[in-house]
DNA sequence: CTGTTAGCGCGTTCAA
DNA sequence: TTGAACGCGCTAACAG
């Protein structure tokens, strides 16, 4: 019941050859096997049904080949574009591709940078934005140095600001251009849904925004930039607080679409329309699409941001850590009508 | 430049002890350690931050711990309840999980399972729906039965069917049970997207709706049982065409919620209210709530579906495969209004 | 171009 | 309870 499967020593001696030989020709970057022998050891390898064992070739070569892509959580209701598209990049690339979730704490992070470390992984990339002030940040900069320091790679796709290969997104600055596009639409009393206080994300695009509409001599009052959790429900919630409170807005910034969804939902269900509060995110996620009115946003290339983010880490690392930027673009939508 | 991260034998020198003492503290199950000693080499690996080259474990100890979970695709839209579901259990069981992208193929699943027995994981899931007639499962059922062979473990999360323990999710019952409903609501001529004409997911909702409407006596002409892609854009142009054509329908089935979503949208987008054509899907995935009208359609319990997966890899295999059958319910909400 | 040999880092016998 | 020695499956250096 219990067979076992084989081995590459198997596949050499049905083919009458080395072990050596048999690994060359299956997994070897060289050529230097006679064709008749490759195909003999091929022949082999095809009817004993052999699969090479990646954890001990990973042993032998000192190295595991791919890319370890660490994620913070697996969401169940709205897909992850970054991810999708690092996972879509690395087919491309042939690179195999290992997602590991890892948790939401920083020390989940470096306990899994660590595990890469152990592993002697290629190439550690990992998703998601940085805390301010997070206690947890130099210990995961030192685990990552130290895994550079032994030969991987690293690849941050969040805030600029680490000394490591960076991919960031014009945050600041999509929200500053949303914001002017909102005050040209006619707009000027806002609220903003800033989600996490300390999520630089966050603050960075709640920056933005609030300088666009300096530029026009508008603000927004403390009470009116709402902070709280980063999800969908949060804002939800946010959204119906404020109009309980009764306080006066035309619009509302959520600092991302699963958070703008949430207060679109909300002023549908209380219906208050668009024309009377109207509702802008960030990201732009495809499952905009479906609602009703459509959501204005700031479109963000995420295939470009993996793209991006591969290519940096299957080049050859200069002295100086590089910093990728990803720009995006307001796209004016339904939720935001040109207020008269 | 190039350091190496620290072995155990590298902890066993600094603690004063040998390898295979180091070995027994940090990784090894059994108790057989003096406690001072066990602490000796704890700290050491502290000292040195070490952590345990996993392959090198796996290769040793001839078996790969956690488990492999294999899925054809990464969706860049909605989530994979099941896959957020299977992420959550393994976190909780303290079980690696190892998420592994194959490719839509069979023949990708098979080149996966290969590689998984390979690496003589232990324990293999996948996620996805079976095509009816692939030319592909033989080979996939045989590098499955394989790799269970060779002492690994095998879950599905499927269709029944194939030798393998198996968690199945109501389909035709949920559908049977939608159709009930909806015809208890008033409706009488539908309309059904399909999705992929050889899904067996997708015929069997199909067939189990048609079978409920059977119950009243009430049938669907084949032409306006739409078969295509199994994907939201796909159900947007079906239904433009169901539009165009003119056929005369009062309501939607289409076998996912995706696919739902898409329909909902042209008809919002061709101004043509749910009083007029109502619209069904199934799943219930978590981004119904941000649209309008909210979508009636069968829940299933995902996080149920994935707990029985996990439960079915981590108990002892009976000689007969088992398999396990997670039921949903209709849940009726604005979609699908009472018609008078 | 091929085979022999020596590791890779770790778990696990078997004596002590 | 400990340590020495061996083996896991594979790659890579070195001869031939």
């Amino acid at each position: 019941m219990d067979n076992r499967s084989p081995r590459l020593s198997d596949v050499a001696r049905r083919a009458g050859l080395s072990v050596a030989t048999a690994s060359r020709a299956l997994n070897g970057s060289d050529r230097s096997v006679k064709e008749a022998n490759r195909a003999r050891v091929l022949a082999a390898a095809d009817e004993l049904g052999y699969s090479a064992n990646v954890a001990a070739q990973a042993v032998a070569r000192g190295r595991q080949r791919g890319v370890t892509l660490l994620v913070k959580t697996m969401p169940d209701d709205y897909a992850n574009p970054m991810v999708a598209g690092v996972v879509e990049a690395a087919r491309r690339e042939q690179l195999p591709l290992n997602l590991i979730v890892a948790g939401t704490d920083s020390s989940d992070l470096v306990r899994e940078v660590n595990a890469a470390r152990g592993q002697r992984a290629e190439i550690v990339m990992t998703i998601g934005g940085r805390q301010i002030g997070d206690r947890g940040t130099p210990a995961l900069v030192s685990a990552l140095q130290r895994y550079e320091a032994e030969g991987g790679r690293v690849v941050l796709i969040t805030q600029a600001g680490l000394p490591f290969d960076t991919v960031s997104y014009a945050n600041s600055q999509g929200a500053h251009e949303l914001a002017q596009a909102m005050v040209e639409l006619g707009y000027k009393k806002f609220a903003i849904l800033g989600g996490y206080p300390n999520g630089m994300t966050q603050r960075d695009r709640t920056r933005g925004f609030l300088d666009g509409l300096a530029e026009h001599n508008l603000t927004v009052p403390a009470d009116r930039i709402i902070t709280g959790d980063f999800t969908r429900s949060a804002a939800y919630v946010a959204t119906g607080d404020l109009v309980r409170r009764g306080i006066e807005i035309d619009a509302i910034f959520a600092v991302n679409d699963a958070m703008a969804l949430g207060a679109l939902t909300f002023l549908r269900d209380a219906g208050i329309p668009s024309s009377q509060i109207a509702v802008a995110g960030f990201d732009d996620i495809k499952a905009l699409r479906d609602v009703t009115p459509s959501l204005t946003t700031v479109h963000l290339p995420w295939d470009d941001v993996a793209a991006e983010a591969l290519s940096l880490a299957t080049t050859a690392r200069p002295d100086e850590p590089r910093l990728s930027v990803v720009s995006g673009h307001v796209v004016v939508r339904a939720s935001t009508p040109p207020r008269t």
